[in-house]
DNA sequence: CTGAAAGCGCTAACAG
DNA sequence: CTGTTAGCGCTTTCAG
């Protein structure tokens, strides 16, 4: 007698508990409580309990964990949101080194990682509250009217990462690199370079990112405190225009507000034959393997995205087990990383005043 | 009065399709049909169903995604599975360009992604068919009995990417990079440069992965094709014996089985006082930007892992909706950078037999 | 065109 | 100690 081979290799319809409560004449409540623990009130006897993990062992019972999320309107599954992504491999590795932190700590709470990329904001209103996720790290949170208004009616916690500080009374946690203080290093290291027109460049489809108005008003800030004069260039097409930029300003140096602008400048600026560092000092943001990549290497600001990733995932858990202490938002410190981008003003004349 | 404000913000219960239904006073038939569409039979006028979108609106109704997928046994979520991840940062850029190249379509085609890192054996054996994902991209898949008989268990179809080619017979999709293929490419680089003691690299720890193997399989044909001796280090501590293991055998060139591999490797011989590429050529394998980032930069075998990890994508997504055609397997050929760790063997012998 | 009702698989009161 | 039962929120068959 043939036996049904597709029957024993994948049963078409999965064992349940109500299965394995019949095949060994008990109920589902006994099973349920034997394999899945939980707080119900049934008691088992060992022997029983054993019986059953037997049986269950043998029809190789898994628990459903949909129906187990239903019931219990919980998921076990936090989302990492990215509103705008490109690509992961084409930009810098700011995703990779966010996703190893967050990883770090999720498994091994017992989490799963569900990432949300390339989404709109129309997409983010109906992920947030379906159930699927219990929390959201959501990175480079923007503060307009509307995401402010869909945060207030989001039903799970959220903690912002690399976003613009929250509204005050806002309940949202809010992760973050010291945006300013990096300015201060960056601006700090080309001032004792010798350098005093220092532009700071950023892309103009950018220039409502929460990470590069902080990244603006320090540089402001760090160029104001001594004295020297900010040169912001704003152009849509910065690429092309922004050497003749620095050069109608005597600029000797740039910032870049991240590390793949300040590499696309880079780029433009040996196509422009201007040497760096010799004529020109560059210095990027973020500082990833990236860095070592460019030619010439990459002088960066740094800011520690694994720990702040792994930092967020945290409150995120503590937020999600009700552990609401009301202050989880942390700023870290950014450090410094001088590589070959960077050299002294050679040419600097004692003063650049008129 | 004063408002309860708490509850105007954040409703402690979410709105459901029947708080819809109540406030409309229709059935939850009525609504589900209209605001989800589906294949239900139930048929609503235009005007009562423009009541309830309207409702709906007010009411801020969001569907309960875990609900649908319970109903549905659908999650509309695909895996992305890594046995053994070790840091997503350390290591080289394979996973972020595998997330890539998945994400590319997985999201037009309205599916989430979940990842499942640091799995080992008997998580995989419950997430596989606890119904939250519809199928599994399986990165790395081992063949070992254990593995065959968990996959011949498993609910939901299966994509092995860079894994070893299944049993035959078996009806996993396969997508890899012609590994042997690749080695050809790097011996015949090697051997045209003028190398003929040309060894393979690998950790002792990795000798089993499928890729591994396969790379070693198609060294060795290289090597043996050419009439060469195929050096093959075995030691468990490779990263300071492989030098010493070099020099004993007149190796004057170095294929590593992954680009992480050979970066280690070019470190090794630099603390030797061995000179690359003057003294020593290296291979790598992957070819990402990590490659750029050695010293000196790595030449590589490039798998292009994008477009792998987005086929396999597409071909899950087809096995998923049912068009089962039967052969999803594809195999990419792999190309070759050329960058500063090879060289041509200067001191070359006509021969190197004694 | 519309509503009532039966579950998807699981958990946890509640009653014995 | 153990079983019965009422849902979680949704989809869809069935009867009107």
């Amino acid at each position: 007698m043939a036996v049904d081979k597709s029957k024993l290799e994948r049963p078409s319809r999965p064992v349940t508990l109500k299965d394995v409560a019949e095949a060994a004449n008990v109920s589902t409540a006994a099973v349920s409580r034997v394999l899945h623990g939980g707080g119900s009130s049934v008691r088992v006897s060992e022997v029983r309990a054993e019986q059953i993990r037997a049986v269950a062992e043998r029809m190789n019972y898994r628990v459903n964990a949909v129906a187990r999320n239903l019931r219990m309107s919980k998921s076990h599954t936090i989302g990492v949101l990215f509103e705008n992504l490109k690509g992961l491999s084409d930009g810098p590795l700011y995703i990779t080194y966010l996703l190893d932190g967050v990883s770090s700590v999720l498994f091994k709470n017992g989490y799963r990682l569900s990432v949300l990329a390339e989404v709109d904001h129309d997409n983010v209103i109906g992920s947030l509250g379906d159930g699927q996720m219990d929390g959201v790290i959501w990175c480079k949170l923007a503060r307009d009217e509307e995401t402010i208004n869909l945060i207030r009616k989001t039903p799970i916690p959220i903690v912002a990462l690399n976003a613009a500080a929250p509204e005050p009374g806002s309940d949202v946690v809010y992760v973050n690199c010291d945006n300013e203080g990096g300015m201060e290093l960056a601006v700090a290291h080309l001032w004792d370079l010798g350098h005093r027109n220092i532009a700071f460049v950023h892309e103009w489809e950018e220039r409502n990112t929460p990470d590069c108005i902080a990244r603006l008003g320090g540089y402001e800030a760090a160029i104001k405190k001594r004295g020297g004069t900010p040169f912001v260039t704003e152009s849509q097409w910065f690429l092309d225009s922004v050497p003749a930029y620095l050069q109608a300003n005597n600029c000797t140096a740039a910032v870049g507000w991240t590390e793949s602008v300040a590499d696309r400048l880079l780029q433009r600026l040996s196509e422009s034959g201007i040497e760096v560092p010799a004529q020109m000092s560059v210095v990027g943001f973020d500082s990833t393997l990236y860095c070592e990549t460019t030619t010439p290497r990459l002088t960066a600001v740094r800011q520690p995205i694994r720990e702040m990733a792994a930092f967020a995932t945290q409150a995120l858990l503590d937020l999600i087990s009700g552990r609401d202490s009301g202050q989880f938002s942390k700023i870290f410190p950014c450090t410094f990383d001088v590589r070959g981008s960077t050299a002294i003003y050679l040419n600097a004349e004692e003063s650049n005043e008129p």
